[in-house]
DNA sequence: CACCTCGCACGAACAGTGTTCGTCAGACGA
DNA sequence: TCGTCTGACGAACACTGTTCGTGCGAGGTG
């Protein structure tokens, strides 16, 4: 079992990424004469790799391979995949801008970060899965629950339940994103699993209604919720159970 | 990966595993004469080997080791590892309680499903990545969502809110326990990654003040939360968001 | 009783994963 | 000119999920 690889007939993805990456180089004429391994390359490699091919696809290899070299070269600047994962969401959460603080319009700026962030985590399909795993310790993050925080406290919320929100809400975004990649995958591949809304209400109907009454009696409820209406009631629900009350007040 | 092995001079950990489910066995006396693989047997093996282990521990190759066997054989009982996820959460989902509704206790009931949920994923480090990635399809899921939806009806909550307050409670359970998870898994190895409190406290006194103020201003609270504090408390705004109103009034 | 099918168990292998080891080339200081 | 030292990298290791082909034992049929 000592080397397959005859390099002839067949080859393996990594070199056929390879040779895809290649051709995107102007063929050696000027460009192409190095190659110096930097984090950021090594970043905007993981995030087309991501956004083209989802979560799933961002591999060591890969990222070597758009990056036309191997994996072990990659090691030198990322300690693991675990960090290139916390370094790409520290990326997202830095993209997402956060408001002076407003206490009339507390609300919606707190929605306007949550909704922010859920379009950057859209936008790279299962990315959200990395997000859930890395703790929220990076600065970018921090500034993003710095930003909420000062929101929610210049509002008048008391300091114990903004902190806990916040956590909340940066769970329920994760979470939230982490579904609906799972949910937009499913119905692109051949891939069963999860099924879509109209499967899901067939499926309910088949139910019995006497061990399952309500669920029988409210599909239409249970199974709509266009778009973002779910993450808008949610997050508006979390919200709305923190007092306003008078700003810095106790 | 990184292979610690302490156990014999080389011998892979399959072959380990295994040489510790044959010493469970009564040495070939009476038992062990047959080996008839099911469904069950191999649940229950799995189940065992992520609450010693964790879920990270759960392969293929480690269950059937567990049953004496090798991998090819369990495909005959399950089509997929994603299928074996799917019967460990359902059958978790199947241990959970569901009250006869009462009116005057919605929101005890609601949370003491939403609590037993999650005692049952906890007692499975990190089980709680598969009830993620598994759409609640599952009859023993849908037996829970039944169940919270009939106690929300009777107390008075409309339909579309009830429904979707169900989502997303089932969202963050899931979600906190994956992270509690996380926690507790990396305060036991010696990964970094996630700090515990004091560690998190220290970290946040670090920070320069003038571009996080709210935080180091309010590090106690947002260290704190003993316990599933934090768990309780996002449960209750989550619910006390729902208007209860009269019994079946819209 | 012989035979034949059929389903379950299983060994071996494949493709792909993260990660490490040892080497090698080139730049940089003495 | 001669070390030294660091980044790049080929090869390998220990895994992972999954499939293919084989064999074996049980059950039905002539």
């Amino acid at each position: 079992m000592a080397n397959r690889r005859a390099p002839g007939r067949d080859e393996t993805r990594d070199e056929w990424a390879a040779k895809i990456a290649a051709l995107s180089e102007p063929s050696g004429t000027e460009r192409a004469e190095k190659a110096p391994i930097t984090v950021g390359r090594i970043m905007s490699a993981a995030f087309e790799l991501v956004e083209s091919e989802g979560f799933e696809a961002l591999t060591m290899r890969r990222v070597a391979a758009a990056l036309r070299t191997g994996p072990a070269s990659l090691y030198a600047h990322v300690r693991n995949k675990a960090e290139l994962d916390e370094l790409l969401i520290s990326d997202l959460c830095a993209r997402v801008p956060v408001p002076v603080p407003d206490p009339e319009r507390w609300t919606e700026q707190m929605l306007d970060i949550c909704r922010a962030l859920r379009d950057e985590y859209l936008r790279y399909p299962g990315i959200s899965r990395a997000a859930l795993a890395a703790a929220p310790n990076s600065l970018d993050a921090l500034r993003l629950s710095e930003g909420m925080l000062t929101v929610l406290l210049t509002a008048g919320v008391a300091p114990q339940p903004a902190a806990w929100a916040i956590d909340a809400a940066f769970l329920y975004v994760s979470a939230y994103c982490f579904e609906a990649s799972l949910r937009h995958h499913a119905e692109s591949g051949v891939d069963q699993r999860v099924l879509d809304r109209d499967a899901l209400a067939e499926r309910y109907r088949m139910l019995p209604s006497d061990t399952f009454p309500s669920t029988v009696a409210h599909i239409y409820e249970l199974t709509s919720g266009e778009e973002h209406e779910r993450f808008e009631f949610t997050l508006r629900a979390l919200l709305g159970g923190l007092t306003p009350g008078p700003p810095r007040a106790s």
